[in-house]
DNA sequence: GTGAAAGCGCTAACAT
DNA sequence: ATGTTAGCGCTTTCAC
């Protein structure tokens, strides 16, 4: 099968100058004779040379590729994520090879293992868990890294992050802003540092009020089971006003198991969802969510690790970015502002 | 910077035998006696070795990457797709590469360059245009490929696809089946085979059914223009009694213009979406919707894909999978079946 | 400014 | 069964 592609030998013999003269034309780090620029030109594009990376880079010891591993590749927020950094990384030439952690510390090795193997210019990581289990490895292989998203808050390195607990706050600040004194926090897991934040950020922001911190509902991670516990919480008596769900599975989630119960939606029960999609604003009600910086954290871990890249050894850094409350139609006002010290704690957590 | 990584060599010196057999211990491909083997082991245990698969590569000329090239990576059937790709991909030890075509054919063709530069075992590509502008590149190269979803009728090599015309006429039958005559279909662009197969699928329905073949309405691909379009032809007097969207973008262009016209679904309007979602099925009311079998087609692909890999060279091969209709709540009977000849022309199709 | 030659880390022949 | 040698395609000295 396979014909051989042309070398760079071919496109030398073609064009009747030395290796060295071709390599030096097509990546351009020595001048060399205009005339000659031409025919080595005119070569490899008769023979519809492409350059072998492999070779290249064996040679130069440099790559130009960025390693990405995320939890998984089936849920939007990541795979927003991975296309905003193609974009970025792209613009600079360079190639992007992606692989899943599945949610599981032992695959996030073995996949980190893989990703390694090809001796990147750069990774980028989101932990499967806190423990971030590829951290050893990554460190050992000298690797410029840079962790996005959950990020641990002892993690050493440079990392891109949200502010989660302000963004939890913005969305309990809406809710005590229009009288939602008995409100339920819907998590994921409380295993990952980022939820939690967001649960702190939701306490501190009702204590601040005056008011209880709301209970927090952990649901897991399976869409199945996530349902049947919000079902089995509402069932209960004591109903809350409102929802916030921490994650965008867990707002879909939520959203299903009102509608299994026949719980309207604002009417009966306000909600707030987490991650901003499309699909929120087309529902009906349209969801009212806290929305992520998801370009602006792709863009500013592409800034950070191609610093590294190229060479930038000041202390790591963390950059943390804001998220913003999109205001739909899934909340409802029920009364007056609960504020006394909310604005207080506003002006403390800044 | 970067300390540089333990090489095959070292290990060979630390373990006491030639690099040679640290290669066939740990390629596993000679009979290799089994205290060196363990020798060897330790060794490499011991320095943490990771193989370097950039010099492997360079001299077996045998990679273990996949190359994938998808028009978007903004849309999850896009994402879900690679998502089971990698799944399968992985369990054979190949590593992925991905890259985005951006819906442009100059992009596709720039991408596909340097994906091929790294002389992957195989690219699987969804083409950004009926045009599939990188197909030259992959002839020439020789790589095998197998073409995924967006498949031109006159494409000559391995391709997985869906029955769009069978998928489509699912939604027709079930519209004839409960009254509808006068429906719309919403298409986003005519360019893509599977749209207009798509369009062909409902037209015969309806036309076996002794009825006029539905509206056609093309909106485009972004995702305001959709809704602008949709919202002018609604606005007309001739209102469908259904719609069916042809694309899961235009499904919710589609929902979204109903609730800006205040449209009530399924009571004025009945709609059939296209792929099938978990918001879907959460939305309210939830939305019936042809199902495309995403992991079916990846495992297919793959199959293919790593029979080429292998040598085969039997004739290519277009695998067509079917879709289901998923029967939920945004349809509505308005009358008695019209189904004078759809069921000879179910029998015809098939 | 250009070319000759060495060698990146590995694996495939071949020799032992 | 193991070691030795050569060389994959490129880039990088270092001569010229």
């Amino acid at each position: 099968m396979a014909r051989k592609p042309p070398t760079m030998r071919d496109v030398a013999v073609r064009a009747g100058v030395s290796p060295a003269t071709v390599s030096n034309v097509l990546g351009g780090r020595k001048r060399v004779d205009g005339a000659l620029v031409e025919r080595v030109r005119k070569a490899a594009a008769d023979l519809d040379y492409q350059i072998d990376r492999v070779a290249s880079q064996l040679r130069s010891g440099k790559t130009r590729v960025v390693s990405v591993l995320v939890p998984s590749l089936e849920n939007p927020f990541f795979t927003s994520l991975i296309a905003a950094l193609e974009r970025a990384v792209r613009s600079e030439g360079y190639d992007i090879i992606i692989a899943s952690g599945n949610d599981d510390d032992a695959v996030e090795r073995a996949r980190m293992a893989a990703l390694l193997s090809w001796r990147p210019a750069g990774v980028v990581v989101l932990p499967s868990s806190d423990r971030f289990a590829a951290r050893q490895m990554i460190e050992d292989s000298q690797v410029p890294c840079v962790v996005v998203d959950r990020v641990a808050a002892e993690h050493g390195g440079d990392a891109v992050t949200v502010d989660n607990r302000e963004a939890a706050a913005l969305a309990a600040r809406h809710f005590l802003e229009i009288g939602h004194s008995r409100i339920l926090v819907v998590a994921s897991t409380l295993d990952l540092a980022n939820i939690r934040e967001r649960c702190v950020g939701i306490a501190e922001t009702y204590r601040g009020a005056g008011l209880e911190p709301p209970e927090v509902l952990e649901v897991g991670l399976s869409f199945d089971e996530v349902g049947e516990r919000i079902e089995r919480r509402l069932a209960e008596d004591e109903r809350p006003t409102g929802v916030v769900a921490l994650t965008n599975f867990a707002t879909m989630a939520v959203i299903a198991a009102f509608k299994r119960l026949g719980i309207a939606v604002p009417d009966e029960i306000s909600l707030i969802g987490f991650d901003d999609y499309a699909w929120m604003r087309v529902s009906t009600p349209s969801i009212t969510a806290i929305g992520q910086p998801i370009a602006g954290m792709a863009e500013a871990a592409w800034e950070r690790l191609s610093a590294r890249i190229d060479g930038d050894d000041s202390p790591p850094r963390t950059i943390t970015l804001d998220c913003r409350l999109e205001v739909r139609q899934s909340v409802l006002s029920i009364g007056p502002p609960l504020r006394k010290l909310a604005d207080l704690q506003r002006t403390n957590s800044l």
